[in-house]
DNA sequence: TTAACTATGTGAAAAGGTTCACAAAAGTAT
DNA sequence: ATACTTTTGTGAACCTTTTCACATAGTTAA
């Protein structure tokens, strides 16, 4: 019920996986990027756990659901729990990706090179903005979101990033599942209804900041 | 040990304060803001959770940890709730704050008003290119980071946001732990060390991208 | 080839977080 | 005033996630 309860995607097999362990495999196959650009071979739940301040227990719970991918009394190989991790994210292909919103924030989205690393790919940006109409930006032609449910169809987009003020926000979501877009990332700080069908993730910066805010005011003791 | 392990900052009482309850407090906030502004004179748990899709329990249950400030048979009154949220997460008075790597993100970052509406300023910025150095963004001088320490401690700054390359951010944090910095809102990929009184979150965009892979990978149930 | 290590994979236990359920307290209507 | 309704605040129950602990299986060294 709460997007922080308990909350799971899916299952692999019969067992259903939490939000923290599809985040840790995120870490996981970073961190692995960096053990391989290292040179290393294997790496152990230790060495891993260790990187990633976690218990070495958590990390083998977390490679055990998805299957027995490490050697007893060696540890994991690298490379191939990186391509594994990379599979079991989906970012092992190319995904099409539509940006809404090429203000601030858009534009350094765009941008961004580490996306484009994962297979996230923008290749649509839409605005309402007349002088940004028609105008390229990063190599990309910012399209009239007037259109936008016919050109996200029309471009085959699985993904769209909202970063548009919040005030518009519910108004562009709606038109984005009418799009049949099952994925949307979305920046804008308000309270956005999605069916139950579309996978929607917030990212909110503000709340981060008032955790530190939080964590200062209260002196409190930072967890172990 | 786990940053998402069982993570808590701090006690009101004795009672420890999970992350999850934290940051559903800033949703608090938020809603109860728009709820002040639609004229709103008082909320129940049970609204305020149709609201946020949580339990009325789950709401409830947050507040009591930091005090009792509902009636019986009325609800919650607005504004002085949403001011009791403000003074819990440390946001009813301003910090100081600066901002390292004014590049493609940090730009974004230093125009958002969102964050000086919560009391968080960003009020200087440091940069190592000099054609940046100098130069006038958003009415604040970029400063050359060469003089970090000092100038952080000059400027008596409380918290810092880091937006530079993910290769030079261990270095920058190293400098802005010696400045006597505890509170570090991090956007580079990295596994920043710090030391265990200093609070450090990370502010990571593919993660939740790569979530959204995953879920429509595995084509999954969504919760609820 | 054997002995001594090392490290995985996994049930079970422990810890943490959420929801239930209800007494208590206040509001509302008559 | 009294009855009835509403809604809070909270221990207890429940559910999930993490950690423990160990059997198992592979490596390494002599
Ligand atoms: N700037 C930041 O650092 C930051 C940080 C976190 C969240 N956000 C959020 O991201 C969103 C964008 O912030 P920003 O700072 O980039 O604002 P911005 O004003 O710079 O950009 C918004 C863009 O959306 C476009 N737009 C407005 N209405 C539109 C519509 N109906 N259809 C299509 N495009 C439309 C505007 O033309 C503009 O280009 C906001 O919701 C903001 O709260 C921004
Ligand atoms: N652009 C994005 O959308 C985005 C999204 C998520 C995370 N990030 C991360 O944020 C960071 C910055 O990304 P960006 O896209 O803004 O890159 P960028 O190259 O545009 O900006 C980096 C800035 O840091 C400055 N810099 C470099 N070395 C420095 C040093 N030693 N001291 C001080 N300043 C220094 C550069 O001059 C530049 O202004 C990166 O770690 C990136 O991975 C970026």
């Amino acid at each position: 019920m709460n997007s922080n309860t308990y909350s799971t995607v899916g299952s692999f097999g019969k067992k259903r996986i939490s939000e923290s362990t599809i985040h840790r495999l995120s870490r996981y196959y970073r961190t692995l990027s960096v053990l391989e650009k290292e040179g290393l071979q294997t790496v152990s739940s230790k060495d891993l756990a260790k990187r990633e301040k976690l218990t070495p227990a958590q990390v083998r719970k977390d490679l055990s659901f998805f299957g027995s991918f490490g050697t007893r009394g060696l540890g994991y190989p690298v490379t191939e729990l990186k391509h594994q991790m990379a599979s079991i994210l989906g970012i092992d292909r190319l995904w099409r990706v539509a940006l809404i919103g090429v203000g601030n924030i858009g534009s350094a989205l765009v941008g961004y090179k580490e996306f484009a690393r994962q297979g996230f790919n923008i290749i649509k940006l839409f605005d309402n903005d007349q002088r940004k109409i028609g105008s390229n930006h990063k190599g990309i032609t910012i399209s009239d979101v007037r259109n936008l449910e016919r050109d996200l169809k029309e471009a085959r987009i699985e993904m769209v990033i909202i970063a548009v003020p919040a005030t518009v926000a519910q108004y562009i979501i709606d038109d984005v599942v009418k799009a049949g877009i099952k994925a949307i990332l979305n920046f804008a700080p308000a309270n956005l209804k999605v069916p139950n069908d579309v996978f929607l993730r917030n990212e909110n910066m503000s709340m981060e900041l008032e955790y530190l805010s939080f964590a200062l005011v209260n002196n409190h003791a930072q967890k172990k």
